[in-house]
DNA sequence: CGCCCTGAACTGGTCATACCAAAATATTGC
DNA sequence: GCAATATTTTGGTATGACCAGTTCAGGGCG
């Protein structure tokens, strides 16, 4: 366990979510967590750094440190993924709502911004998810792939780099989703259809498709959550 | 200079922009920097951390630290700002795209979803635009609140992190833009008329007065940049 | 002259220890 | 029971040390 990986930040999180379950309550002071963790303060330290940069923590001097997921930032999603804090509804709602926003915009953009390179990292994906798929193997992390790389060819970078650390979030809500078998087959024959429209350049079919893409998912993720409400530990009901 | 306060760090990431002009580039040693800002090389560490986390820069063990500008997320905007990083016009280009995608959104989605209160912040925030305008000072501050007002009035509070990560890069940007007297107020008759779409809950209306603002800026921009293009020292120009 | 090898200097990663002053808590005195 | 006081806890900071790869200058050899 050197250096301040993500790994690391993870338990951290995980062990001062466990302590401190409420917005706002007291987490363990650096001695306790140097020592539950058998590392120096130093370590701790550094990693609470991190942690308060992303707002996750709150360090008060002389007094303690307060755990503040509510006014926590987007970066702070993926670790608290990795930290196994369950998914809200609300937030899984809010994530696709977003998707749809971005990403509609994206396939109209990418349509008629796309390069060569572009359709050929496309292409690519698109081909490996089909191996996947025909293995039976479940392709959620080549769906984040595809996705990304259509905001990547509206050849803005910040866009992209903002969709990056979203994507990088919702690996958890990804691996539910494509949970089911059939959503697999289905994500990929939308994704074929997306692509076409992209290398057509026909920018009015190509955002269409991702809405409807994007629209199917969440009324999946509706019928998902209604059915697996309580059953399923990753989720947890309440706002 | 206590804790790691964002002027430290912003301090921090100016020196090692000046030091290692290029990505790539070695920065500094811990203990060179330690020595330079007087401090311990345990706080140069505890901020390194952070910075690290924002992939501004990579620490290779055993060997030094690099920049790494390129890679670095959107978080690392407002602190690159903070340190007085030029911007470049490709990202004041992608930005404004940027906010064209996610605003006309949200004021559509305010529009239908608006809740009293943000109702009530929303005509504050012009009271005091106009306030501020009769004094004749610049309201690049209450414009930032304004629009991050919109978006919250989404009620997706994921929508609103986002946004509000996003805006805090934004100021340099918006100091700039405001800069020219006679956008304040154009700027401000603009607001009224989307508050009063927004009141009115016109979605559609809302919508295309947000295009049309947005777009007004857009074009602002390229003026801005033709005249002041190797003037304005905060812009540089290359890609 | 050029190349390889070697050793010293440098560097990030880690730990232990100590001190400070403010905050939080326990204790005392009334 | 409450207010004043003493004690403990806590984050913030600094110093110094050690480890083991990395880097690089310098020496030796072909």
């Amino acid at each position: 366990m050197n250096k301040i990986d993500t790994d690391f930040l993870a338990t951290l999180v995980a062990h001062i979510v466990a302590v401190a379950r409420a917005h706002g309550d007291k987490a363990p002071s650096e001695r306790e967590l140097a020592e539950h963790f058998a590392v120096s303060r130093g370590q701790v330290r550094e990693s609470l750094s991190i942690l308060e940069s992303m707002q996750i923590i709150e360090r008060r001097a002389k007094s303690g440190i307060y755990l503040n997921p509510e006014t926590a930032g987007l970066d702070s999603m993926a670790l608290f993924a990795r930290a196994g804090v369950p998914l809200m509804p609300r937030q899984i709602f809010e994530a696709v709502e977003l998707r749809k926003i971005h990403e509609i915009k994206a396939a109209e953009l990418a349509a008629m911004r796309a390069t060569g390179d572009n359709h050929a990292r496309l292409r690519d994906i698109l081909d490996q998810s089909a191996a996947q798929l025909a293995k039976g193997e479940g392709l959620h992390k080549l769906d984040g792939a595809f996705h990304l790389e259509i905001v990547r060819a509206t050849q803005n970078e910040m866009f992209y780099k903002l969709c990056q650390s979203f994507y990088a979030a919702a690996e958890q809500r990804h691996a539910i989703y494509f949970g089911k078998p059939e959503r697999n087959a289905k994500s990929h024959a939308e994704h074929l259809q997306i692509f076409d429209a992209l290398i057509a350049r026909d920018a009015i079919l190509a955002q269409a498709l991702m809405n409807s893409h994007l629209g199917g998912a969440q009324s999946y993720w509706t019928e998902l959550l209604e059915e697996q409400k309580a059953a399923n530990p990753l989720i947890r009901s309440g706002a």
